[in-house]
DNA sequence: ATGAAAGCGCTAACAC
DNA sequence: GTGTTAGCGCTTTCAT
């Protein structure tokens, strides 16, 4: 009994041939469902064949004669942030229904990574990709001329020559800020931000905050501008640092749900009232925040929009090619407001 | 300006020896690190011209020739459930640290999903597989012959060919049982409980819950035995249907976290005390759950010592192939206590 | 230390 | 409808 490694080599097109007594060519058209180039009976001979000898196509070999794989990529910086694991799901079941399968690949939150999956030689096993950008930025990318469709999520488009489903990261922090000063807060803390540096998903979303704020004549202080990251840890080790700040602020907007339960549970943990104290908003609109106690308000990029986006166009410039125009779309971002707001 | 598909082609190994004025031979040799077959200068020379025409090796050639991909794959039932997500994170560092690129792949958590992946021609495409089997068994998977090395996560062993890093299933549903009766809970309902049916993950914990139960000389009451998935929204559903039973167990025993924080923010939205009137175990040990308010009581599987084990077993029988004795790691679980329990 | 020849398994292009 | 030929880009093997 083996457990893993090669067996006595597996059988191959020809093996297939030479059994249903047809060339290996008719077997390929067999398997690739070229129905028309073979007969009927020809047809069933060859599927016995493939059946008797447990025959699979190897893919490597197709790949690198066809160009063609049937499967495509979503790269994200990170397996672990709720986020990420929903977008997959989503983009999973809509690919499998574009006849596609989906891989996920992983850039670890850094430019390099990022550029990394555009390179040829690692696109090329795939029939697109769709990255999504975190650290890098997608003129960048557009720059390293990826030799195979790249559709950008995320950011916000600058002028780039790659079709791009565009996070409305300004226009939801803006939703969010306005929202909270509404409710009478006045001091609103922002957990990621990012008030200077190159365009990026965190310096995005801090202007739409600031540009809330100088719409509303609102001052910013700078202080209530908090960096770090976008996991449950980043957002609890904010809040203690608002809490042994003394001066406690009356919101907290969040860039990632994960970033806002991390936070909200270092409050309830202290005994702040939330929202009658302190009011948090969260972003990205995942489960886990809708399952939170209270019910995380949140901002909903909406998600299926931007899954249905991704497909679209890429499964587009798959098939259409690069002469098509490029297509950049922005699902509008709405504030979903549950328990954790007034 | 193009948007992606095919450019003027990309350059081979050959264009790259022409250019650096050797042979092919020795642009593969320099490529792949083998020094000691290249001379210091040629190999400057060569790396120069690599750089010059932004030369990468084409994966699927070098794959079909030489049957190594550099890439392992993690094959998950489903994307979005928060343990999937932290395990992969995990698995990721310790591959890359083994000069190994990971990949995740999607079973929808279906038997023919799963067996796919074991598929001659699909597993080609990588080194190794490690599978998270949740509707079918190991036997079935072993009965395939993978024809590369194949780590099998989760369930518990059945007699198999496979190495195997085995969830303490049985176990940790014992432990968290035997705790609960402990502090005085008479009442256990069981989220996502499966009594009969095949070995599987479900099973298996019910198994140790109704041995626990046995131990201690308690009852089985079937109506606590609640079926349903593992998601946010199953959790929920079954509080549900527990609140409108009427008489509310006094403790609850989820089989994930996220079903655990699904049921946790119904209880909390009817008013129920947690832990006071009713006490609640997830399962999984996820950082969702250790940043729930009030913080989730869980199982946790040990998941850094399961993410080593399958790093080592899969590495060993990459490089030490089919015939080295098969290997079965079972980390055991440990009740970790927070806020859900008394 | 470097090179030449052969061929991995498949499909594009064309012939019949 | 089916077969023949050629070759994708690389690495193996063997020669020098």
């Amino acid at each position: 009994m083996t457990t893993g490694g090669k067996q006595a080599s597996a059988p191959t097109m020809g093996d297939v041939a030479r059994r249903a007594g047809v060339s290996q060519m008719t077997v390929s058209n067999v398997v690739n469902g070229r129905t028309a180039r073979v007969g009927a009976a020809t047809r069933a001979r060859v599927l016995a064949a493939i059946e008797e000898l447990g025959y699979r196509v190897n893919v490597s070999a197709s790949r690198l004669r066809s160009g063609r794989t049937g499967v495509v990529a979503l790269a994200v910086p990170d397996f672990s942030l709720a986020y990420y694991g929903e977008l997959a799901e989503r983009l999973a079941t809509r690919f499998e229904a574009a006849g596609l399968r989906l891989v996920l690949e992983h850039t670890a939150g850094r430019r390099d990574g990022e550029l990394a999956t555009v390179e040829r030689g690692h696109l090329d096993q795939y029939d697109g990709l769709a990255l999504v950008l975190a650290a890098g930025d997608a003129e960048e990318v557009a720059r390293r001329h990826p030799d195979r469709p790249v559709v950008i999520v995320g950011e916000r488009e600058v002028s780039t020559a790659l079709d791009h489903v565009v996070m409305d990261n300004v226009g939801g922090a803006r939703a969010a800020t306005e929202y909270l000063l509404s409710t009478g807060a006045r001091r609103i803390a922002v957990l990621g931000a990012q008030p200077d540096g190159p365009v990026s998903m965190p310096s995005l979303r801090t202007r739409g905050h600031v540009e809330a704020l100088a719409a509303a004549g609102a001052p910013v202080d700078a202080d209530l501008l908090i960096g770090g990251g976008v996991a449950f840890d980043d957002g609890a080790r904010a809040a203690g640092i608002l809490l042994a700040g003394g001066r406690l602020p009356d919101a907290l907007l969040a860039f990632t749900d994960d970033a806002a339960l991390g936070a909200l549970h270092v409050l309830a943990t202290a005994g702040v009232d939330v929202p009658g104290r302190l009011q948090v908003v969260g972003w990205d609109g995942t489960r886990a925040g809708r399952f939170a106690t209270p019910a995380l308000s949140t901002v909903d990029p909406d998600n299926d929009a931007i899954a249905d986006a991704i497909v679209r166009l890429l499964v587009r410039r798959i098939e259409g090619g690069p002469s098509l125009p490029r297509e950049v779309v922005m699902p509008p971002a709405r504030l979903e407001l549950r328990g954790t707001t007034r």
